[in-house]
DNA sequence: ATATTAAGATACCAATTGGTATCTTTGCAC
DNA sequence: GTGCAAAGATACCAATTGGTATCTTAATAT
């Protein structure tokens, strides 16, 4: 055969570039077969629909970013080392990007909200998933006394997704790493007041 | 004649609200025809092209918005009144949503970054403004002694939008105000960390 | 070497896209 | 009331959309 889980990969990959620059309801089959070099019948042999595509780029997307994370985050051995692992995450992105386009989370989540339900649906789980990560490294914080007790780990993991969320927006928008700098440095400074 | 402004009027009302729901390359004209019950005749009557329109319609909800949080933030005396003045529009906002679809600087910024040159620039106008707006409130607290000396109006500028950004996103994402209501809590104390 | 079958290419489809040219209607000046 | 110009409706256009049916090519098992 011709590899086809190699070409399913190709085009999953391709297309979920496209899909986090341009947008998804913006991205045509057609730009995917230029993006690709194949046709459209290659390409709805290894997807059903377009929107069966968009999801396994998003998932794909979603599992770049997860894992890359979660690698640093695990390999740090307290509080304090697992947060600078997230901001410096955050940090070389700017330079070195995992992917183009910018958050997955944030773009999928923008454009879904009101009108795709199954991405709607995906980017929930992905802010769910990074949240229910945040919360457990502030917990065990608090278990190990790195980090004072009683800290509503809720609320801080929020304040910590929202702020670099939005330095990425502001950051993207203006072209400068200007904004998350700003909110990393932010963030570094909050860390350091909920350390115990 | 039938007034031509009025029927402008609700084109751009009626547009706006779809491009800052569906998204500006998702909004068909023919769904602006369905939403307006005017033929495409009368828009293009209207709007040179579709780029104009979209122009014109974040034109508007940028003045919508600027205008409704300009005059809350003029009418209050000092720094913290201000600042109070911008938190509760964005509370007020998750009730009584001044338009649909959520920030249209997010949205625009978010959909347009990599693709919509113009709509781009109009996005990174607004941020300019909204910063520019945010920077004044500091530094005239700091020349009224409301706001501690040395205080880094650019830095808290850049923070607070991200934040309360970022809790928009999330909040739209997860259909509660939860995210939006931790994040303005947060910047909350944040206000009251910087005044004097 | 050949048959088989999956992988990919080609050629089509109806529906929709942004846009335009032309026709009809409406309201106002006279 | 009538003429006129502006406002809006209608009817079209080529290009593109997501999707499918069918044909060709390539790798493998025998």
């Amino acid at each position: 055969m011709r590899n086809a889980e190699n070409t399913k990969e190709r085009i999953i990959k391709e297309s979920a570039n496209l899909f986090n620059t341009q947008g998804y309801k913006a991205t045509s089959i057609s730009d995917i077969t230029k993006a690709t070099g194949l046709t459209k019948g290659a390409i709805y042999r290894h997807f059903e629909n377009k929107s069966d595509l968009e999801q396994q780029a998003l998932r794909s997307l979603g599992r770049l970013m997860f894992t890359d994370l979660g690698a640093s985050i695990q390999g740090a051995p307290n509080f304090e080392t697992k947060m600078e692992a997230i901001f410096s995450f955050f940090e070389k992105y700017m330079h070195t990007p995992l992917y183009e386009g910018g958050c997955p989370l944030l773009n999928a989540a923008v454009e879904a909200d009101d009108t795709n339900a199954v991405l709607r649906q995906q980017a929930y789980n992905m802010l769910a998933q990074l949240k229910a990560s945040l919360h457990k490294i502030i917990e065990n914080g608090i278990k190990n006394k790195q980090v004072t007790p009683g800290t509503d780990s809720s609320f801080y993991a929020t304040i910590f997704i929202a702020t670099l969320e939005g330095g990425i927006m502001m950051s993207k928008l203006e072209r400068t790493s200007d904004a998350i700098g700003k909110t990393i440095m932010h963030l570094r400074k909050l860390t350091a007041e909920i350390s115990a």
